[in-house]
DNA sequence: CTGTTAGCGCCTTCAA
DNA sequence: TTGAAGGCGCTAACAG
């Protein structure tokens, strides 16, 4: 076929794959470079003939076009920087699930550092994604250090803070008001005429955004002329077992609180287990809420009572909102996914 | 400082960014730009004072470096293409921060794609990572369509295929032998006394590995001359509904099964919950076994009887292999990462 | 220790 | 409808 001609004859440098060239496929179908370029990306006008002629090309030599080269040449890299905190906590996952979702055939690709909540290790990841030139850049939270905002102030490109709204974002923020919720959460727990309340919580310098709910939840009960009569912190991440074990602490503490607020979903789930495990009677001797509306909560014996945030959809709204102007415009942007609360069996 | 040397006169181009280059930046610092990528490469020797030189240089003028320019001039991208299944299964963001873990710091960054269980869209991911020009390929499975396995064999960067080593990998297999898992949790059932066996699964098409699992059960049965009792069967994904769903199906059909196998631990999850809300005595009326060894597990009110599969260590081990050797050697490798079986309580 | 030359593979701009 | 020339920003290989 195509007469088998050989396409030996380029010197080809020994490098890395040793990979298929626009040159070599051109070669062998005996057109241009940039007609085969032309081709393959469907711009400007082509003979019939000549696409099959090189749409053969490309299947016999397997071309896998180098991207980095296109990037290069033309403008846009075709990524997406997106910086997270951890992938321990499902919540970060499921944003990236939205971003991909988002990003599904649109020819970008993401870009993913893991930060382990730590403002220096972002600053070097943003200087790492900046480097491969992204079309935007999704980070989750305002918390950067002052040279990271001036990094992503200064490349110019399409930035996307996302999880909270409560401050003023470099370009377009994304998320819902973590205090709000806080606030709403206290309201609410008033209105079903809960009065003690108690909080149990896990590391604030890592979760800012689990302190800002609890400032919220205190603004709340303080309008009310309430407070919080006990909290137990756990020094650490949150988790099923933390929960668990702060909840025992504080009811050891506490035994006639009435209802006990969790910084989110896992450690509230964690209090369901300690409930269950101890014979308390959940709503009745203690009511339990959370914050995130996971599905394991609304799969427990007694589904949790909570705030369902969402975090695909964040994910989903940050990339679109995104791609929809490729330039940063003057003012910033603020998109609030909003929040519901799950009535749930616990409180 | 640095005299004040205007560099404007340099026409720039009006693209993306239009940032800074190692041009202007030698410029600035009077000197040529190879000089300026050795010292930040620090690659050959550089004297002290135009080290500083240059590092003011590059501070005044906010340079980023370009790394699709960087990577298209030598060889390696940088790049690390990451291929899984979904997001939403908790394993493979685990997967994920092993990855991420062993990566940190090695100035690779990973480019992740996620399937959907799909493996045409597996192709067209593989396809679409490959024109990144990736150090090296992690992905998902042995489960790949012929075209994509083409594709990676003629790559001729290393692949790593993870989770499982039942098959013959085209480079690596890093992961543990999910058949024998399941035979193990049949023998270690039987040592414990347990003669009928129900089974509660999810979707087989998307989960090829708890498939490998059920039939190694299977096969250890046969060997002792037991069998399934019955087994109910979720069409779709794993999920804590599901696997208290399907417990209760089942028990409503076999009220005198007494050990229940799981597919996983998101499905053994709901089972425990079933047992809760339905005042069902673990281990004493019904044992519940599962399959990963997730935290959820552990943290339940009985902790859950599994087997604890180790995907943090299956990504840090993939990369650190991967890492060891550039190009890809004649054999294929096999890393055991192994499991063990955790004792827990409800069974 | 530093610079020169010559690409990497592709795409933009112009011309035919 | 196709092609030629030049350059994207950086680095390898060799000089000096």
């Amino acid at each position: 076929m195509l007469g088998g001609r050989n396409i030996g004859g380029r010197k080809r440098s020994s490098r890395q794959g040793a990979s298929v060239t626009l040159a070599e496929v051109a070669e062998l179908a005996e057109v241009s470079e940039i007609t085969v370029s032309r081709i393959l990306r469907n711009k400007g006008p082509v003979a019939e003939a000549t696409r099959k002629r090189v749409m053969a090309a490309v299947e016999a030599t397997g071309y896998v076009p180098n991207r980095l080269a296109g990037g290069l040449a033309s403008a846009g890299s075709g990524l997406i920087g997106v910086i997270v905190p951890s992938l321990t906590n499902i919540v970060f996952p499921e944003v990236l699930r939205g971003i991909h979702a988002a990003l599904d055939r649109s020819g970008l690709q993401p870009v993913v550092g893991v930060t382990g909540y730590d403002m220096e290790a972002e600053e070097h990841l943003v200087e790492a994604l900046l480097a491969w030139k992204p079309q935007a850049m999704v980070i989750a939270g305002f918390d950067h250090t002052e040279r990271t905002r001036r990094m992503l102030q200064a490349s110019g490109v399409r930035i996307a803070e996302v999880m909270e709204i409560d401050s003023k974002p470099i370009d377009i923020a994304v998320g819902l008001s973590h205090r709000q919720a806080g606030f709403d959460t206290g309201r609410h727990l008033i209105e079903r005429g809960y009065r003690r309340f108690g909080y149990v919580g896990h590391d604030w310098c890592a979760d800012r955004r689990a302190r800002l709910r609890y400032d919220g939840l205190a603004a709340c009960l303080a309008e009310h002329g309430l407070g919080l009569v006990d909290e137990a912190l756990f020094e650490g991440p949150s988790s099923t077992i933390a929960g668990r074990d702060m909840l025992a602490r504080l009811l050891a503490r506490q035994p006639d609180i009435d209802v006990v607020v969790f910084s989110n979903d896992d450690m509230a789930t964690g209090g369901v287990f300690h409930c269950i495990a101890a014979s308390i009677r959940l709503k009745e001797d203690v009511a339990i809420f959370g914050f995130n509306g996971l599905d394991i909560g609304q799969a427990l014996p007694v589904p949790l009572s909570t705030i369902r945030s969402n975090r695909f959809l964040i994910g989903r709204t940050a990339i679109e909102r995104i791609l929809e102007r490729h330039e940063r415009p003057e003012g910033a942007t603020i998109v609030d996914t909003g929040y519901e609360i799950v009535i749930g069996g616990t409180a």
